[in-house]
DNA sequence: TGCTTTCGTTAGAAGTTATAACTCACGGCG
DNA sequence: CGCCGTGAGTTATAACTTCTAACGAAAGCA
C-alpha cells in the first residue's frame, strides 16, 4: 500500500488521519450500528475536541458515504480476486459470504436499510456496475448445456423479459439465461446472508451453510 | 375494532393518544427512516412540549420496539389473511409483496439493517414463529408428486439436514421437503424484496415483479 | 526571515434524549 | 355533591449530538 511519494508532509499527515477516523467509525458502527456512529466522540478518543474533525470530513453524512464507498470497493476487491482465481459462480458465493461474515455491518451499510432520501454518489454506483460486470463474466462461464429453456419452463417467461431490457448489463455480451443466473445469484444469496446476518436464524437450529451451499448447487441451472 | 367497553375514560385517553404518536413516528420513519425519528419533534407536532410524551414511552427505544411489533404484527394479518383464503405458496409470496411495498420503511423495519446489541422481545419472535407456521402450512400443501429427491440432486443434501434439525418447525409435521420449500420461500423472496425496495433495481430497466414471479414459479419444486 | 495556509482550539446555536420537580385537572368514591 | 389522590403536562436541567464562527498557533514555502 505504499503510496506515490509525490505527496507533501501535510497530505501525509491528513490522509493518515482520515485513514484513524475511518477505523474508530468502523469500531462505532460495529458496536452500535450506523446511527451510534458519533463525529464528536470519535474526536475525543483521538484526544482533540469536536469540531477539528470538521477539516477533515465536511459533516458526519460525509463520513459515512465515505465508510460506504469503502464498502462497495472492499466487496469489488473480495469478488475481483476471487475471479481472477478462476472462481467459478458457486466460488464468487464463497467469497461473497466469507466478505459478508468477515463484517456485518460492513454488509449492511452496503445492503441495508436505505435512509429515504439518500442517493449514492456516481462513482459508487460505479463500483457496484463493476461487481455486476464480474457476476456476468461467471454467469456467463457457468453455462451448461441447453440454454434456452422451453416455453413451458419457470424461467422461459423471466427470459424473455430479460432480453429485451438489459441495458443494467451495460453492453455485456452475456446470453439471457445468464442475464438470470447472474440476477438470482444477487437476490438468492443476498437473501440469506441478510437474513443470517441480522440474526433471524439464530435459535432456529438449522446451519445457514447448508442453505447457502444449497442455493449454490442450484445456480448453475 | 370497538374494544370492551371497560376502560375508564382516562384508559381510553391513553391509547388514543398512544395510538396518535405512533401515527406520526411511521409518518417520520417513512421521511427519513427509523434514525430520523424525533421524540420531541412528535411532541411539538401535537401540541405539547417535549417530556409529556415519556408518560406515554418508557423513551425513543420502546416507541420503536412498539412499532417493530405492530409491523410484525401487521405481516402475520397479510399472510393469515391470505392463507384462510386458501393461498397457496405463491399466493402467500404476493401477498408478502404486496405488504412489503405497501410501506416499506415497515418492511425494513422488521427485515433491515439490526442493531447490533437489540434482541427482540418474546412476544415479538412468537409473532415471527406463527409466520412461520402458515408458511409450513402452505409448504406442506404445495407438495409435489415425489417428495424424497435423489441422491445426486441439489436439494437432497440441505433436506437430510433439515430433517435432523428442525427444531425451529415447532412440532409441525412438515416433511423436510416442506421445511425446505418453507424456508427457500423466505430467503428468496426476501433477497428480492429487500434489494428492491433499498433502490437497488432502480435505472437497471427490468421489471422487478418478473423476477419475482419467476421465483414464485420455481418454489413448488 | 516573513508570509500564507492549514490546523486545532473555544464559544455558541440548535437540536436530541431523558430526569426531576412542580402544578393542575380529571374522575372515582364516599 | 364534594373531596382528594392519581395521572397529565409543565418548566428546568443535564448530558449528549451536529455544525458554524472566530480566534490563535503551528507548520510549510519562498
Amino acid at each position: 500500500m505504499t503510496t506515490a511519494g509525490k505527496e507533501t508532509p501535510r497530505e501525509r499527515y491528513r490522509a493518515q488521519l482520515r485513514a484513524e477516523v475511518k477505523e474508530r467509525a468502523w469500531e462505532q458502527i460495529a458496536a452500535a450500528g450506523a446511527p451510534g456512529l458519533s463525529l464528536n466522540a470519535i474526536a475525543k478518543q483521538m484526544g482533540m475536541s469536536g469540531p477539528a474533525l470538521y477539516r477533515y470530513f465536511a459533516g458526519r453524512d460525509e463520513l459515512i458515504t465515505e465508510l460506504i464507498r469503502d464498502a462497495y470497493r472492499s466487496l469489488a476487491d473480495a469478488i475481483r480476486t476471487a475471479a481472477a482465481a478462476g472462481a467459478d459462480l458457486a466460488g464468487l458465493g464463497h467469497a461473497l459470504r466469507a466478505w459478508a461474515r468477515d463484517d456485518p455491518q460492513r454488509y449492511f451499510l452496503v445492503y441495508g436499510t436505505p435512509v429515504p432520501g439518500y442517493h449514492a454518489p456516481d462513482d459508487i454506483t460505479e463500483i457496484a456496475s463493476e461487481i455486476m460486470g464480474a457476476l456476468l463474466d461467471a454467469a456467463q462461464s457457468d453455462g451448461t448445456a441447453v440454454e434456452t429453456p422451453a416455453d413451458g419452463h419457470p424461467d422461459a417467461r423471466l427470459e424473455a423479459h430479460l432480453a429485451e431490457h438489459r441495458q443494467w448489463a451495460d453492453g455485456h455480451p452475456a446470453p439471457p439465461a445468464a442475464l438470470r443466473r447472474a440476477l438470482r445469484f444477487w437476490t438468492r444469496l443476498h437473501g440469506i446472508l441478510s437474513l443470517e446476518l441480522a440474526g433471524h436464524f439464530t435459535g432456529m437450529g438449522f446451519d445457514p451453510a447448508e442453505l447457502y451451499d444449497s442455493e449454490l448447487r442450484h445456480l448453475p441451472q
